[in-house]
DNA sequence: GTTAGCACTCTATCTCTCTGAGTGCTAATA
DNA sequence: TATTAGCACTCAGAGAGATAGAGTGCTAAC
């Protein structure tokens, strides 16, 4: 459908204005080495990739910039890979150099990374704790009618909650019921923990614990509340370095949406495995329309966990970014594979 | 030093600058119902005013905004405090509806309604850990060399830690050791754990626990390695809304700092109680010479522990946000000392 | 099919002018 | 003596041309 001088055009137009973020002139275009043709000739070619709708312009007589559809051509048809460079592999790397066992703390230092690396925003998905399995429960009571329950699951993730007591049940009964519960629980994965103490724990309870009242139905509610995945951020104000968002009325939108934070949970969040990118409106959020969307998973084993993810201007550079994740999320995969899967 | 008259001129110019942010002239004011002299009376006295450095000019001809030493005037003389609204109240009241018990979540909302009510940026210091006192020590093993200390506080704060256990460390005695911890340090404040561990557990440690190694060594240095107040901001992004940042090169310094979260530690951290306002240079940050940090400090019973900050520009209603402040300090010392004092 | 050449278009920038809001000073007034 | 009216002056900001430069589209020649 397109030729090859259409391709070679387009995709230089569009390399051309990822660097320069100035609308790229047939003249212009000329002068570059691996274009051996007139500036007659370019006019006609955008001329006609102009009709064909990948290229746009901002005024009548000005020079091309990419549409969306020319930068979903590029990505999908025209990017060439290209390997990190030594001292940004360096940097990715220097994630996994520190012994860092907290999941968290890997998880937010690689939106740090990878936020400085791209100089855009980066963010991070969090493995969905409630697939991670029970290691164990305590329960520590504070007053007659509170008490903390602390869960730690075989990541070597804390998670802890109030828990009111019912009126009736005696503090000293606790011990007991954290032993019983730690024998019936570990090893169950925090998604089927409510099913497991409504099916087996309710009854060793009541059997063994005096006035337990609705202490099942207390520790199942508490206990399985489970926040989602955290999401993570690093170079939230990244984006006022670009220069298309140099006006205060755009940019600002934008930021309390990063702000926020929440609005992206589920942009990120319902993702094949793979490298995937969205590019202005396929964003589906008219905050968005200007911006790029680069996501790419990272798994334990062979079960996909999380997401990385970077946010830029449509007027990204896709290529570096998604080598960038795609090196990245296999060396996240690699380490948090030997870390935690059994 | 200041006749009657000039003061409230001062005063007048001061808050309607505040308002419009735009320089105040003679003729507008000598409109306002309080001004009964001539625009010519207000000249002259703005030009004394001017002499003696509490107004500026922007250009020969403008009208007049208030200097940093006026600011300065106004807030230590001329401020007329201004109780809150009924549906502010409402709003301030409303952190403390909601049965919350933790400390991290009353202080995180406090800050979100600070910020959303003031529309300013707010930053909230949270008690300082290491005075609270252990309530208990639990040590869960993950792997031969790992484990997990959680630490519980009288205040129901939860904190954990990784410890690398010494090779040699025999992971069937963390119970025996658990017990001997929870036994000789409960109630103690976090800042002496390292002290008393030792001076007490060291030598408990070497007679019960068999090739303890360097535990005791291990424990003092994790477990006293408290994470220093917690720092929670509100509205980050609110400075955007101001007139005077409207440009892009002068507040995305400001937003970085504020993204780092850390430069605001030293800013909030030693304050003497009560209420406390920085304005412009006084700051001794240049990236904040066109802002003003106002302080307030909150207790539970006698004891200081905690501080929070509204962060505006110069031009900021600084009697209103006093009010507030001073308000929310009132009810924030009366809810902490009702849950945590004993 | 490609290119040179030319007329045309549009933006950005500069200068110029004009207006309005403001000042400072002086002389008149209470 | 303190206040005020009046007036000349200043400056920022808005609007109107004018100009330059980068770019296009079209046509005719190669």
């Amino acid at each position: 459908m397109l030729t090859d001088r259409q391709l070679l055009i387009l995709q230089v137009i569009i390399e051309d204005f990822i660097h320069s973020a100035q609308p790229v002139g047939s003249r212009s275009l000329s002068k570059k080495e691996e274009i051996t043709f007139s500036s007659a000739t370019i006019r006609n070619e955008m001329s006609d990739l102009e009709e064909m709708g990948f290229l746009e312009k901002t005024h009548t007589s000005s020079g091309r910039i990419p549409s969306e559809k020319g930068y979903r051509y590029y990505v999908d048809h025209l990017l060439s890979p290209q390997a990190p460079k030594k001292n940004e592999m360096k940097l990715l790397k220097s994630v996994f150099v520190e012994r860092i066992y907290e999941l968290e703390k890997i998880v937010q230092k690689s939106a740090k990374i990878l936020s400085e690396l791209t100089n855009y925003t980066a963010i991070v998905l969090g493995p969905k704790v409630n697939e991670h399995k029970l290691k164990k429960i305590q329960i520590i009571p504070l007053s007659p009618e509170t008490a903390i329950a602390i869960i730690i699951t075989d990541t070597g993730h804390v998670e802890n909650r109030m828990i009111s007591l019912p009126p009736s049940f005696d503090i000293n009964e606790i011990e007991k019921m954290v032993n019983i519960l730690n024998a019936r629980l570990v090893d169950v994965p925090l998604v089927d923990l409510k099913d497991k103490i409504y099916k087996e724990v309710a009854v060793l309870l009541s059997r063994h614990i005096q006035n337990y009242g609705s202490m099942a139905s207390v520790l199942a509610d508490t206990l399985t509340d489970t926040k989602p995945e955290k999401i993570f951020f690093g170079g939230k104000t990244n984006m006022l370095r670009q220069p298309e968002f140099h006006d205060i009325a755009k940019v600002s939108t934008l930021l309390s949406m990063i702000e926020q934070e929440q609005g992206f949970y589920e942009l990120i969040t319902q993702n094949p495995s793979g490298i995937h990118v969205r590019i202005g409106r396929e964003n589906q959020n008219t905050v968005l329309d200007d911006c790029s969307l680069i996501t790419a998973t990272y798994s334990i084993g062979q079960e996909q966990v999380g997401t990385l993810a970077i946010l830029g201007p449509t007027r990204m550079e896709y290529s570096r970014v998604i080598s960038l994740l795609s090196f990245f999320s296999k060396d996240l995969t690699a380490l948090m594979t030997k870390l935690y899967q059994k």
